[in-house]
DNA sequence: AATGAATGAGCTTTCATTCAT
DNA sequence: AATGAATGAAAGCTCATTCAT
């Protein structure tokens, strides 16, 4: 952390460092996200937001505006951070259902690793995305995944390992839906079921399942061609 | 104050028929569940809701006791609503595969045209179950349909037509995952994806899409006995 | 202010007896003017306000939607109390000089003992009189006096004791101005020429130049028709 | 971050130019007349003011102290601006009547052309004229005007044409009254009769209306000697 | 079994002002 | 002589809930 002194912004802080400032607007921002993805958007208090900051409640409005000003920035964080997911896995390199094992596989340990944005990401859902469809960056969310899903399931059609009618988005959705449903509704369906579905022999159950799910979807078979 | 017209309730209503008091109470009911859906727990407005029914406020109180009792009566009925779903179908009449194959249409359709029970379920999940968990009936919630899923499971698998190393629940959970999701996520997924999962065409390719994808699951494989 | 339970309202009560919120409303209203009138609209506090009731501050957002619906009661309030001047008194039983005389002192006196009235109507004016503009009753707050005035001028100038070229609404101007702007300006315009307004003497001495600069402006001469 | 181009304040400006800093203090007086005239003193926001100067909001406080020394600084800047009026005008060189005539005429666009003024003058007497009775200066305001009136007056009488009974100030009442209140009450006067004020048919007619009033009321008759 | 009026507690937000540099 | 970041205090307003009848 180094002295106080040191990190002067003025004349050029040196690349890394971050100033006070920053680090409090960052440190509003992980405070916030657990609280939106706890209590909702109308659920959680600014007060309580505070309090658990090194900063004041005026420093929360000093930075974002208002209590939905916050909300977005803590939206746009978190679909900013799953960016780097499918970003940072060489997927490329890969053959191709070796590609597609590795990318459902990413997507559920993301998801399992991340129930915050989970949460955050359902309770987008109930206001309808409203909030989220105000980010200019949300345009090129999609890009990353869709291309590199696209590409693997490319590749093996030309390989004719996989079947050729198949859309990109679609088996996105599939693998998606999966892997969210199970953290987002582990609540309702672990009281419903009387299942705990952070237990790890289920996750090990499970992963393999929708991998196998795709996989065999993905074959090709003489009446899908 | 003079009598309210002649839908006595005091003299004993006629079997079949709802007094006044009953018919108040559902009322309340329909248009919490709409306004809990849209808005969540903390975001809907008691005030909001005695606006829109045709009793006052007060009466809400007076039937649910508070905010959080008329939630948990709105998630009651919404989850026992459900359970008609597969007791009305006869699917046990269906050969293992139409049965399972109707199993998961039914689902998609329940799905797609409740989006209201969905959102309730998404804002109960955000609230990590704590008032389902509350409700005396949810033990028997899960019994019907996982019951007609594994006798469908065992039966196919009897027949040959189905492996048997797949847990009923595992089974529900794709299905459920799939459908559900595309209902609950359909704000922010059709906001990012540029896509309306609403239009029918995409409704019917999912709908095959997810039948097809159990279906090959199931199928008995030499290397999965 | 007899007993408490004696006056039911649902039993229709009595003309001329008011219920509690009808007297809370007043109430509320008439602390509210004051402080309107003193602080103007962004100075008044709430709870300044509430404070001098004997209700609470939930109560006048209760009744009055926010501060600005209370602001526009106050001001709607004032402006309706001021048409009871010329309706009360019977200038067109008067001849035309006398009666002229009478709304001109009329004018003088209400102005002098209505301080508040003035203060709020400078506020308004600060405001651009963008509250009034949205009361549905301010159209009808001329007619009463410039009817008056125009009656009282026609009349004079039929009996050839007024000329009659000049517009009943520049007269009312005239007499508007003088009367207000002494009472209005008389914080500055004391300071500044050591002088206070309020003193009887110089009240009679203005209330007499006014009618005479009116009743000189009125009179027939030969250059003016 | 290199010298900040030419205009050096440190080696001492020249003579009849202006230093950054006057220029600034101007600037922030010029700006926060506009606010306070618009807004009132409670209403008016310093970081509004900030915001539209060329400075920033630290140094508002810098040069006045708090918001009441602007508000206090601005009100003195106004009234000192008033001054120059008659000083400028060569009434003295007139024959009575026609300085009479002059006066008025110069009262009346001056308010016509100020509006700022009129409204700040309203500003501060809801505020009672605590502030301007706090300015050193105000004693001397109304020497200039008065002592041109009463000599025109004085003038007058001696030469015939003026009655002697009216007091120098009561004039001066008189003229400012109704050129102030034209432009002070213009908003709810034109809201109530639905006339704009700033019509210069009509500025014309009132003007030439408070010089007939003021003449007339003002001439020599057997009874007023 | 029913209701319009009332309310305490707490929420989000704003504002003039000052601190560290 | 100058500034961007920070803030305590208080403002306006909302909400679930209850009281008097």
């Amino acid at each position: 952390m180094a002295k106080k002194s040191g990190n002067k912004t003025e004349d050029g802080a040196p690349a890394g460092e971050k100033s006070d400032a920053e680090r409090s607007k960052e440190d509003i921002l992980a405070i916030a996200t657990e609280e939106f993805a706890v209590n909702g958007l109308s659920g959680a208090r600014v007060d309580q937001i505070a309090e658990r900051t090194r900063t004041s409640k005026r420093m929360i409005y000093y930075y974002y505006g208002d209590k939905e000003g916050l909300y977005q920035a803590v939206l746009e964080k978190a679909y900013s951070d799953i960016r780097t997911l499918e970003e940072s896995s060489h997927l490329a390199e890969l053959k191709p259902r070796e590609a597609m094992r590795r990318l459902i596989e990413l997507t559920f340990d993301y998801d399992e690793t991340h129930p915050q944005f989970i949460s955050l990401v359902s309770v987008e859902n109930i206001h309808q995305a409203r909030h989220l469809a105000k980010l200019k960056t949300i345009k090129d969310m999609n890009a990353s995944v869709i291309r590199t899903l696209a590409d693997i399931l490319d590749r093996g059609r030309k390989e004719g390992v996989f079947r050729s009618d198949l859309n990109p988005v679609d088996v996105h959705l599939l693998i998606s839906a999966f892997c969210f449903f199970r953290v987002s509704n582990r609540h309702t369906f672990g009281a419903i079921f009387e299942r705990d579905l952070s237990d790890p022999k289920l996750r090990k159950r499970h992963k393999k399942m929708i991998v196998e799910a795709v996989e065999r979807l993905l074959e090709v078979r003489p009446e899908s061609k």
